[in-house]
DNA sequence: GGCGTAAGTAACCAAATAGTTATTTCAAGC
DNA sequence: GCTTGAAATAACTATTTGGTTACTTACGCC
């Protein structure tokens, strides 16, 4: 096929809003998780998104702006998948099984979220705070595991007086400072974290923190 | 005291390589900290420093260097002062439990400690990596870790096969995601998880969940 | 078919920033 | 007290970078 430039032809710029602003999206939420907020450029996430850097401005307001909008998406994403889980069918044990492997699952398909979510508290959750719908978005998802938990020891499977709260966080602390820390982890006791048997092992041990920690 | 500039009489500048040194040390460490690698400004170290930006690159090359040089003192102390502590002489139980309190400790002593590394497994480690005495010096604690884990299986406090890797990985987790993590955590779960009241709930915690993890 | 709005572009700018140059000043060793 | 090397300073520069200006072009609507 002859292009424009051995033709001479001007081919007319198609317009297409909506698919300019996923691809500034997607470029910011890879760039910014690659540099973070400081470290990223705007010229290069205008480069990979194939526009002109002044649509990213027209779009978005400027860089601080369209991080707000890549956090956003990450947060919205994160809370709805959570909510979305349905852990109030299974019997409790699976059910938290469930939950573990869901967590786990999110952060390995999902990596650029723990690199966005550290630049996000390295600047003290200042996106966050001023988003309102995202605690309103949590809120079911804690309830949800609250209702999980009263169900586990009404069964007698779990023991009681376990915070929701408290075993959420961790399930999240012990397979998110893995993986982030991993490139340290690594190098501190000689081998790849980050090899398949070495995530896998690890995401056997989390579920058999979690399983002691509630067990009756 | 008539200032310098109030009687026009020049002070003669003491000098002190040494002082100096520890002082761009010590102010890359607060403002790398605060604002990350990228973040952090050069002018801004030098004047925290009190010293000319020229003495900056004299003692220590470029950004970069200065970066490795902060980062290499941090790795150092936590191994340092991980493996003086001496957890051979008391009984199992007991020598866990101070090495959760001496993370949780150390964490909550040198906040700092937590964004750099954060900005170190940005870059994935490279500065770790050049560091070849880190490893040496981390090696002694793991074997004293082995060693607790051993004890404690023999007297029979804890069962066996808990990895001493997987469980300093772990202790350390819980720690260092909820307090890097906090202030998106805060957000969501509606409470001021730095509070002094929820900073101990916290360290209670893990010591239940370290305890039911290793209990035999 | 022409008209107004929004999409898109290229070239530009001022401020910020890592790193230097040229020079001066202290203090230790002789 | 003189010499010499290291410590310290101020002023400077080349480049990068977030953000803008002025302009052109496609497309939905009447």
């Amino acid at each position: 096929m002859p292009t424009e430039a051995s033709t001479g032809i001007k081919e007319p710029v198609r317009r297409d809003p909506d698919a300019s602003q996923q691809r500034i999206l997607a470029a910011a939420t890879e760039v910014f998780a690659a540099q973070g907020l400081d470290g990223a450029r705007v010229d290069e996430i205008a480069e990979r998104a194939g526009i002109n850097k002044r649509m990213l401005y027209h779009y978005f307001g400027n860089k601080d702006d369209l991080f707000s909008a890549v956090l956003d998406e990450v947060y919205e994403t994160i809370c709805r998948d959570s909510a979305a889980l349905d852990l109030d069918s299974d019997a409790p044990p699976t059910a938290l099984a469930r939950l573990v492997d869901f967590v786990v699952d999110y952060y390995l398909d999902n990596p650029q979220a723990i690199t966005l979510l550290n630049a996000e508290n390295l600047h003290k959750a200042r996106h966050l705070k001023n988003s309102e719908r995202i605690r309103a978005i949590h809120l079911p998802f804690e309830e949800m595991l609250e209702r999980l938990l009263a169900r586990g020891e009404k069964s007698g499977a779990f023991r009681d007086g376990v915070s929701g709260a408290r075993l959420y966080i961790s399930i999240v602390g012990l397979t998110y400072y893995y993986l982030s820390n991993g490139h340290s982890l690594s190098v501190f006791f000689d081998r790849n974290l980050y090899d398949r048997a070495e995530l896998e092992a690890w995401r056997d041990h989390i579920h058999d923190v979690v399983e002691r920690f509630v067990a009756a």
